[in-house]
DNA sequence: TTGGCTGAGTCTGTCAAGCGGACTTAGACT
DNA sequence: AGTCTAAGTCCGCTTGACAGACTCAGCCAA
């Protein structure tokens, strides 16, 4: 199997664009370490509250406040009050739409961790239809409306907003 | 438009499973730096020599230098010689499977990042179809066949390798 | 009313990792 | 022999993560 050799048909020329701005990029730098990561991959199984995102993520209390200050910035979380019974009230941290719109991300990343790292005993989570209960998959289709099954059948281009490199040395 | 109800309703329990052990994590142990997914754009574009990765990504020699080594050990990437003309041989670095199925992860990040952090000009990047050249999108759907077409439909659940928390304070 | 409890957040010192820039290496070409 | 170049290493500095201690604010029991 020459698995490689469909890449080199695919994008020969892609290192003549610059990547300059890409959104992409533009992601990365809001959710592109691996604390954030970890803090979204709680609040998308639904623990809201600093006290088990510390926990369960196993980050360090000051880099979990710093990020949760830095989601609710960008708007991808917001703080919402909460009182549990003889407490005082306390904010907890809740998905905005475009922190739910981050669910595919993840997803992506459990698939491909399901496929290739499961250790014993089969993945931990699963994300199932709320409607018939069958497990959710992302699968890429173009929008022909074919399926596209085979990674190597999607094909890079350069975007709207792309623009040729000006030269090796530029930048 | 009450963005967070629906969060509330769907995993109301679970932070009392344990994510330790959890695919998520195990991938983000491999991919879930900044500076991985730099590569990784570059790579799942068609770009794969050391001084092209070099340029575009914008990392240090250092860092791609010790990630790339990192990605051929992980089996994500491998090293293949090729010669230009006029120069000694030299070594590119190409997907293995492995590395391509991670196309969905870079693919979400591009789509969450065009719809939110689009600049003057638009995306820089697609993916098209290889072969109607439409434009590729992932879909979440669920085994029975159904889109899922709102995030808040998908429910997360312990899977089969989930074990319930022992106590708030037992991690 | 005072003092303890608790969830959330801050401060501090240490250590790992990133960065820019200089240096090294090896083959091809002059 | 000397030069060029892609790939990789070395070095000094700075940033950022972590552990652990400390602070703060409201609730409750005494």
């Amino acid at each position: 199997m020459d698995t490689d050799s469909a890449a080199t048909d695919a994008a020969p020329t892609a290192a003549d664009w610059s990547t300059d701005g890409c959104t992409i990029e533009a992601a990365l730098n809001i959710v592109g370490d691996r604390q954030t990561f970890l803090i979204l991959r709680e609040v998308l199984t639904g623990v809201r509250r600093f006290s088990d995102i510390l926990e369960l993520s196993g980050l360090s209390r000051q880099v979990l406040s710093d990020r949760l200050g830095k989601l609710v910035d960008e708007g991808l979380l917001r703080r919402h009050a909460y009182q549990a019974p003889g407490s005082r009230p306390r904010a907890e941290y809740r998905l905005t739409e475009k922190g739910f719109d981050l669910l595919p991300v993840v997803l992506a990343l459990l698939e491909w961790g399901n496929r290739y790292e499961v250790g014993a005993g089969g993945p931990l989570v699963r994300y199932e239809h709320r409607d018939c209960g069958a497990e959710i998959r992302l699968v890429p289709r173009c929008d022909a409306g074919h399926d596209v099954t085979e990674p190597r059948d999607a094909m890079p281009r350069p975007g709207p907003g792309a623009r040729p490199r000006v030269t090796t040395a530029s930048r």
